[in-house]
DNA sequence: TATATAATTTAGTCATACCTAAATTAATTT
DNA sequence: AAATTAATTTAGGTATGACTAAATTATATA
């Protein structure tokens, strides 16, 4: 059995590797709030393990083996999120942090039930997919938000699970995943948006922007 | 915040303490299968904190601090094992095994979900006192099985939640907390007890007998 | 009482996973 | 190309919580 330090190491290396670029020893260090330092001696175990390639000063990659084990623990969280929303009503900006913790702990089994009482669902309730039992991940098409242009009418597709004041700030707007909203008002680089949300209208910032992704992006007509 | 082993710690002198009898180091060892030296070094430090009382080769006792901490953790464990059996549908053979980790992660706020979801129950599935978010214990009253003699009837009200092969046995005869049996024949003293269950006839060696713990007895006529 | 046995504590190690400070390597600027 | 800056690695240290082996204290027996 890994370490729970371990299993985040690799589930941070997932992430970061998808958000494309190499995973180097800071940006890992950043993202685990450890120092460098930290991350090499770390680096180091994973490596001997052979659940990550590293060349020194070239950064890391997951190997098959640590794959596997990156989509295991993010399946257990992404399940868990959802349990926790659905099943015991924890609000969503909540369940992330709790998450965190069960990830490590829970087992198989528990996880197996967790599942069939969701209904073997896809997404995590920030809209996230969840790897199946094989580590199969179905990939969504989505942009930012940033990328919409004034008129164009969408779908939110996922958000940023984090930050949890961002998330109730979202809410407050019922911009969960699968919500539409068309764009009233945006200039183009820089300012918020206006947006439209089943007739209520609604003012979101770049800032803010950039952790909302959407899909199904079409000119519609105005009101 | 405790580290998860102090909290194993404290939960463990709770429960030998419970049982009756000063908890010494060794028994404290033999508890939590690890050295008596080991033993020696984690009272050290919960001494330091002001969690338990201790005097060289003389045993530890909790103080009014570490009672607290103990009986939360104890709460989480026996909730969680509710939870898991109840909503999850967890067998009971396992759900012990299961919240021994959970126990030690889950929130305060996901605990009042699970319990609210269960309607703020009293007992586990082995039939332990859930205590309540004020630590306070409902102590039943119950005794061995094997104070039981020839004809008289009970209905069991705890039994022993660690071993896992114990409580499959018992399950195969629907021995769980709330059955009512009577006991057929006994020897005085040694050999199995023969048993009535809603009618089934089971044997019971005196070893397992020593776990369940039972009430309401009474002499009854003979079908 | 003296001695043998059992229980407990002390002393010193080990592994994990973090840290800081210094040294090294890579990348950028002049 | 040389020098500066930034990123990474090495070296050495800390805290936890386990271990073994040896020393100490308590208890039981002769």
């Amino acid at each position: 059995m890994l370490t729970q330090a371990a299993e985040d190491y690799l589930k941070s290396i997932y992430k970061l590797q998808e958000k494309g670029g190499k995973v180097s020893t800071g940006i890992l260090a950043d993202y685990l709030n450890v120092k460098p330092a930290s991350v090499t001696g770390m680096i180091k175990k994973l490596k001997s393990m052979k659940l990550v390639r590293h060349e020194r000063y070239q950064g890391v990659t997951l190997t098959d083996a640590g794959m596997v084990i990156a989509l295991e623990i993010i399946r257990h969280h992404r399940l868990l999120e959802l349990y926790l929303f659905k099943a015991l009503g924890v609000p969503w900006d909540g369940v992330h942090e709790e998450a965190e913790k069960l990830e490590h702990v829970i087992s198989e089994d528990v996880e197996a039930r967790m599942d069939a009482f969701l209904g073997y669902p896809t997404t995590d309730p920030h809209g996230s997919p969840i790897p199946d039992k094989n580590g199969v991940v179905l990939k969504t098409h989505s942009i930012p938000m940033t990328d919409l242009k004034n008129g164009q009418s969408c779908v939110v597709v996922e958000v940023n699970d984090s930050d949890s004041a961002l998330l109730r700030h979202l809410g407050s707007f019922n911009l969960y995943p699968g919500t539409a909203f068309r764009v009233i008002e945006v200039a183009p680089f820089e300012g918020p948006f206006t947006i439209d949300i089943a007739g209520q209208q609604a003012v979101i910032g770049r800032e803010v922007a950039k952790h909302i992704f959407v899909n199904n992006v079409n000119e519609t007509d105005n009101v």
